[in-house]
RNA sequence: GCCGCUUUAGCUCAGUCGGCAGAGCGUUUCACUCGUAAUGAAAAGGUCGUGGGUUCGAUUCCCACAAGCGGCUCCA
């Protein structure tokens, strides 16, 4: 029998791994045991560290307030948080105090004992923790996530002791599965509490709320130090920030809130972004139609969106009723909804002529308007809004050719988002679980989601599985995208849907004369464009690839006399489509310089004497490296073909 | 929708313990004509988010609403 002490020695080691179970390094092993050391850099050992941060914030809250009752206090990425219930909210001076507080309980090296207890002695020790409670009642049954089984969610009933070690004397005590760190001391000082916010008890609105304090916490202070410098980064790259900064869009007030306005320079981003995907779907095969914005609440109750999704929708505007004298309708009205999906259209438009299997798959494509009325709290910049465009489009095919269409279609979907930048992707695979929501036959659901699931594997790429996540009508695929600091954001989805053909009474015939149902394929590629053009935009950090980039080139002369030979430079770039521009403006050139390398324009193109005399011009490029004494016509070239193939210029081209 | 915070010039932000507000950048004008990230000077620019209340007096205190931010919940 021995302790992790006497076989780790070396103090970074935190816990251990015993025949695969984390354990403190205080539990007795035999030499039968596989063991391993768990360091505290290790993804283990950062968890167990936020835990036991997390303890220490729940040990001070309740030192300061002795009436706050415990939730739970996971570790989560980069950090922790506890939730609270108290009477009187935190505020950002608390946390100050409670930094104070669990710095003192840190010092102290308090240790941290497990003690098993049976469920009756964890209710009688914890009477005064109703939260806790309830997860002991929970322990047995199912629980509800990870963050939960934190507290109770090991095979015995486990609870901590805070025991001062001059003292001997236990000072705090909390259920929890464990581990933990040895002693307090082992957080160290690379730490510290972030925000405060609420959080409704164990994941549901039904529920009170209770207050959560957020933490990060690192095995060094260099390390936090670094993390946060990353969030300064990310704060960099917020395309809120950027689109403010760059001119590219904006949500007036007097709008309303989640509707955006794109000025010239986001509106030649977007335009971009839109005449690309236009032309690679018109190359695929795709129709394109347009359908309005508004429509009579029937369309929406054929297609279920007024029975699911009413919350969600703008109310309708009723129109056309008319009354006499006493009240009475004399005319009957009508309610019209602004859309929420384009599907209900694309349907009418399938339907508007008989079809042929000859006319399958029908691809039908649209740029379409909708909006939701998004609950208040979860608008977001251009990622969630309450207008927005779809690149829309609905594949209507036989069961037969189902799985060829859904593997094409990932393919194009795949190829396309390449094509802006984007290369690094996982898929999620979205199926229905036992909840009561989603509509249609065993069968037909195991159908599309084993084809779904078979397509998915053939791509090759990672697949995790999302149980639960399909829409009510059908599973789907999901593609998601790493950007360039390896953020994920989910981009285009893939969904089989056997349902709205069934309600819109879809029909083909089929080579034997029978009329058949086909089969609905939803997929949008960039979900939004204002999203889309969001991710991009935080992608490249606002210094998009120069077919994107709202100016290309800019002109900036050394001096006033050189404005002439530089135009003409500029009229021949623009005689080819490129967005080029002089900078006349009576700034010095270092200033130009300056406003253009923040305006993140690829290409500045620099002309005094030597230049004019050669015929040539000097490149500037955005990380402030030079390209002196380019031949104009090798200049055009260049950029030209940087546009072409739209290619990402940052530096200098290589000679 | 819920909890907390925020809202002052075009932008970023100071400020007023209740007595009609300030900086930098930007804009305009003038001078300067310059070889790789800020030339100098002057001027204009604010119903202190909107509405109500308290007060002799409110940008400041209170209430409601709107918009934004951080979370929670939600996301066809």
């Amino acid at each position: 029998m021995a302790d992790g002490f006497s076989l780790f020695s070396d103090r970074s080691t935190v816990a251990m791994r015993v025949n695969g179970e984390l354990r403190d390094l205080a539990s007795e092993v035999t030499d039968r045991d596989a063991v391993e050391p768990v360091t505290i850099d290790s993804p283990d050992g950062l968890n167990i560290l936020r835990h036991s941060a997390a303890h220490v914030l729940a040990q001070a809250v309740q030192q300061v307030n002795p009436d706050a009752k415990l939730g739970i206090g996971p570790p989560i990425a980069d950090g922790f948080y506890y939730d609270f219930d108290v009477a009187e909210n935190f505020t950002p001076e608390d946390l100050k105090g409670l930094q104070k507080a669990m710095d003192r309980i840190i010092r102290q090296g308090q240790r941290f004992i497990r003690r098993v207890v049976t469920d009756d002695e964890a209710r009688a020790e914890l009477a005064e923790e109703p939260y806790k409670l309830e997860l002991i009642g929970l322990k047995s049954g199912s629980m509800g996530d990870d963050n939960e089984s934190v507290e109770v969610g090991g095979a015995e009933l486990t609870i901590y002791d805070n025991v001062d070690p001059k003292t001997g004397e236990t000072v705090w005590k909390d259920l929890c599965r464990g581990p933990h760190l040895p002693n307090t001391r082992m957080i160290g000082n690379g730490w510290s509490l972030t925000r405060v916010a609420a959080a409704y008890w164990r994941g549901s609105e039904k529920n009170p709320q209770l207050q959560r304090i957020y933490g990060t916490a690192w095995p060094t202070k260099d390390e936090m130090r670094a993390h946060q410098t990353r969030l300064e980064e990310a704060a960099k790259r917020d395309h809120r920030r950027l689109g403010q900064e760059l001119d590219l869009f904006s949500f007036p007030e007097e709008i309303g809130s989640g509707l955006a306005v794109f000025h010239p320079k986001g509106g030649i981003v977007r335009r971009q972004m839109e005449d690309y995907s236009r032309r690679r779907h018109e190359e695929s095969g795709y129709d394109f139609v347009y359908s309005p914005h508004i429509s009579k609440s029937n369309l929406f109750m054929t297609s279920g969106h007024l029975q699911w999704y009413a919350d969600a929708m703008y109310p309708p505007m009723s129109l056309d009723e008319e009354r006499d004298a006493a009240g009475n309708v004399t005319k009957q009205g009508a309610d019209y909804y602004l859309k929420p999906m384009n599907c209900p259209f694309h349907n009418l438009i399938y339907r508007a002529t008989s079809r042929s299997y000859r006319d399958l798959p029908l691809r039908l494509f649209e740029f379409g308007s909708v909006y939701r009325y998004e609950k208040s709290g979860t608008i977001h910049g251009l990622t969630r809004v309450r207008g927005m465009t779809q690149d829309d489009a609905h594949i209507y095919t036989t069961r037969d050719l189902m799985k060829a269409e859904l593997t094409s279609t990932l393919q194009f979907v795949l190829d396309l988002l390449r094509d802006y930048g984007l290369s690094d992707f996982y898929l999620e695979l979205s199926t229905r679980d036992e909840s009561e929501k989603f509509v249609g036959s065993d069968e037909l659901w195991d159908e599309a989601t084993n084809t779904l699931r078979e397509v998915a594997e053939a791509s090759q790429l990672e697949l995790v599985p999302d149980p639960g996540g399909a829409a009510f009508y059908g599973p789907k695929i999901s593609v998601q995208a790493r950007d360039a600091i390896g953020r994920t954001w989910q981009m285009s989805t893939i969904q089989l849907d056997f349902n709205l053909p069934e309600r819109f009474d879809l029909e083909y015939t089929a080579p034997d004369g029978t009329r058949q149902r086909p089969v609905m394929i939803h997929r949008a590629l960039f979900g939004s464009i204002e999203r889309f053009f969001a991710v991009l935009t935080e992608h490249y950090a606002g210094a998009f690839p120069v077919w994107l980039a709202p100016v290309q080139v800019v002109g900036i002369p050394v001096a006033e006399d050189y404005v002439d030979y530089l135009a003409d430079v500029v009229d021949q770039l623009q005689t080819y489509g490129v967005r080029a521009e002089v900078d006349r403006s009576d700034d010095r050139m270092q200033k130009k310089i300056r406003n253009h390398t923040k305006a993140k324009v690829p290409f500045q193109l620099i002309v005094g004497e030597e230049d004019r005399n050669a015929g040539a011009v000097s490149f500037r490029f955005r990380d402030g490296t030079q390209l002196n004494g380019v031949p104009v016509a090798d200049a055009v070239a260049r950029i030209r073909e940087s546009i072409r193939s739209h290619e990402q210029v940052v530096t200098s081209w290589a000679d």
